[in-house]
Order: C-alpha cells, then sequence, then structure tokens
DNA sequence: GAGCTGAGGCTACTGATGTTAGCTTAATGG
DNA sequence: CCATTAAGCTAACATCAGTAGCCTCAGCTC
C-alpha cells in the first residue's frame, strides 16, 4: 500500500482540475479520489466533506481571480483601471468558465470564504477609491459594478446570451454606461 | 390501490412547493412523490426524468414572470415601463426567490424552455421598443437590461450582498443609469 | 352488463454518491 | 528499535435517479 502522499492543497488542485473538465455538476468525492488515484472515503482525511471541499475550491478561484485583478490594475486608476478591471474579470470567466460558475454567490455568508470574498471586494473598492465617492455614493457605486459585471460574465459564461456576436460590443457599452454614472456622482 | 389521479401539471404544482419550502437543491423525485402522495416511481409515468421536470419547473415560472411583467407594463411606456418592468422582477425575486433561481440561464439552448424563454424576451423587447432603438443598438440596449436585472436580482436572492441596508437606492441608481443611458444612444 | 385494454399505480432492483466506522500500515520521532 | 500518528484501505449505510415488470382500476366496446 504505498502512500499517495496527498494534501488538502492537492486534494484542491484535482477538484478544480475536475471542475474544468466535468462543470460544477461534475465536482464529486468520485471524480476528485479518482483523479488523485486514491480511494473516496481517503479524502476525507484532508477534507471534512464535499461542502466544504466546494468551499476550499472557491477560495482558491476567488483567491486566482484577486491575483489576476490586482496584477491587471497595478498602476492603473481612474476610468482605465475601472475598464482594465471590468475586461479582467471577463476575459477570466471566458477562459475558466465553470471556475467562475463555482464562485460562491455569497462568500461573506460563510467562514470558510468570507475573507477571500472581503478581499476581492477590496478590488473592486480600491478602483472606486479614487473617485472620492463618500458615504451612500460608494457603496451604490461598487455594487453597481459588481452587479454589472456579475451580470454580465455570468450569463455568457452560462451561454446565456443568444448568439455570441457583438457580445464584446455590448460589454464596452456597458462599461461606457457605468463610467458615464461614475461622473454623474 | 386509490389512484392518486395525477398529471403532469400537478407534478409540477408540488415541485414548486418543494422548491420554494427546499430550495432548487432540495428538488428531488423523492420530495415530489412524498408531496404528490405517491411511490418516487409512479412519478415517471408523468415526466421523463429529473431533468425534464426541472425544465418544466423552469417554464411555468417563466410564465408565471411572464404574466406579471406584462400586467405590470401595460398601457405603460418609455421610462416609466422600464422602470416598472425593472421593480416586478425584483419583487417577484424577493417573493420567490428559489423560483428565481430555478429559471435556467439558457432558455433558448433547450427546445423545452426555448418557448417561454423568447417570449420572456419579448417582453423586454417591448419595453424598448419605444425608444426607436435600431439594429444593435437595440441589441447592446436589450442585453443590458438584461444584464442589470439578472445581476441585482440575482445577488439580492442569492444573499449575496453584505447588509440589506438601502438595497433599493441602489436599485434606482442602476435604473437611473440604464435610462440615462438609453437617452445617450 | 361482461370483458378487454391501457394507463397509473406499485415493489424490487441497480448503480452512483456522500459519509461513517474501524482496520492496517507506512512514516516519523524518541 | 519501538511507539505513535497519520494516511490509506474495505465494508457498510442512506439517499438518489432510473429501470423492469407486475397489478389493478377505469373506461370503452360489444
Amino acid at each position: 500500500m504505498a502512500r499517495a502522499g496527498l494534501t488538502t492543497a492537492a486534494v484542491v488542485d484535482a477538484a478544480i482540475d475536475v471542475v474544468d473538465e466535468r462543470g460544477v455538476e461534475g465536482l464529486t468525492l468520485a471524480a476528485v479520489a479518482a483523479r488523485t488515484g486514491v480511494a473516496a472515503p481517503s479524502l476525507y482525511k484532508h477534507v471534512g466533506s464535499l461542502a466544504e471541499l466546494r468551499a476550499l475550491v472557491g477560495v482558491r478561484v476567488m483567491e486566482e481571480m484577486i491575483e489576476r485583478l490586482t496584477m491587471a490594475v497595478l498602476s492603473r486608476s481612474g476610468d482605465d483601471a475601472v475598464a482594465v478591471l471590468m475586461h479582467t474579470c471577463r476575459d477570466y470567466a471566458l477562459e475558466h468558465p465553470a471556475r467562475y460558475a463555482v464562485m460562491p454567490p455569497d462568500p461573506l455568508q460563510n467562514p470558510a470564504t468570507a475573507a477571500a470574498g472581503a478581499r476581492l471586494l477590496d478590488v473592486f473598492l480600491a478602483v472606486l477609491r479614487g473617485y472620492g465617492l463618500e458615504g451612500s455614493a460608494a457603496i451604490h457605486a461598487t455594487r453597481s459594478l459588481r452587479v454589472i459585471v456579475h451580470g454580465f460574465v455570468s450569463i455568457e459564461a452560462a451561454g446565456g446570451f443568444g448568439l455570441p456576436e457583438d457580445l464584446a460590443d455590448t460589454y464596452e457599452h456597458l462599461i461606457g454606461m457605468f463610467l458615464a454614472s461614475l461622473s454623474d456622482m
């Protein structure tokens, strides 16, 4: 009985591969076990439950996203930073639609995902900081940015837009709409 | 063995109750069977599979939504109609968060849901018709409206906004943003 | 009214999945 | 070199979706 030398991180790695290949619904302990060369119950040595594994995968994806957004936005500001943030989110989701879908819609509600969720939100906040928004204006702007990005990207990743035609233009249109609304605040 | 006198419609009725009570994940053939007073395999006399039942439930919800949106928008036009449409979508999702979540994100991809999806989209199109948008402008506007509504409503229904504070204001802000963008087209 | 037919139930079963319990053994530290 | 611990394993259970095949009620025909 040679040991596989698994770790929690390795299990999450395998889980992400499974998500990429078989989608969110396909993330099953059996699939992860097969991919790691281990019997399914053995995974419980590294992960408390399927729900916990899903949360860990969600955190990993959020961290990947934070990394990319931070890099993309670095040394940019104003409309430029906002546009790049929005584009980077879309590009990530187009590259890894299943990963985008595995991110929890309410990360702050779950202690396991709250920290990563808050840091992801911080990136959105940081990009809007330069506009000098105060109080509720800042809140509305941040929420609106999130709504537009998530609305577009989730529909696109799910294949919800009929034809892919001119989708980039539609996104540009939405970016313009949001930037215009920032000027009016 | 007294007959239950089930029909496909009755099964869908029960399925919607189950969705309301236990959420989208809780929609299981066992739960529907229990609620209809029938053994689980008997459901296959009325429904081809769980996937088909989910599609039927999705269609039912879309039809309910179409009904409400149509009534709400009737004899309204312009910004008034758009705002009412957006509010009605949000109100429905707040009343029935699980039902909103059971709507397929890509109804047009599935023959079983395509017709209802197209009719739902038609309501969105109709509301924008009065603005005299042509060609790609009409497409971008419709998509944008859908993005904003779905983005906000899905995050809210999932409990994704940290605090419920001022959420109505944020939605008003988004409505204003969209209406302003229509004037610029 | 008798009987045939078919639809709508049922039970029994299979295979997949998450999860628990308990055993065994490999690695590690004294 | 042994004791402990952690990482595997098999066996088992509950819950699902789905299939096969039987039974019976209801309605239609003669």
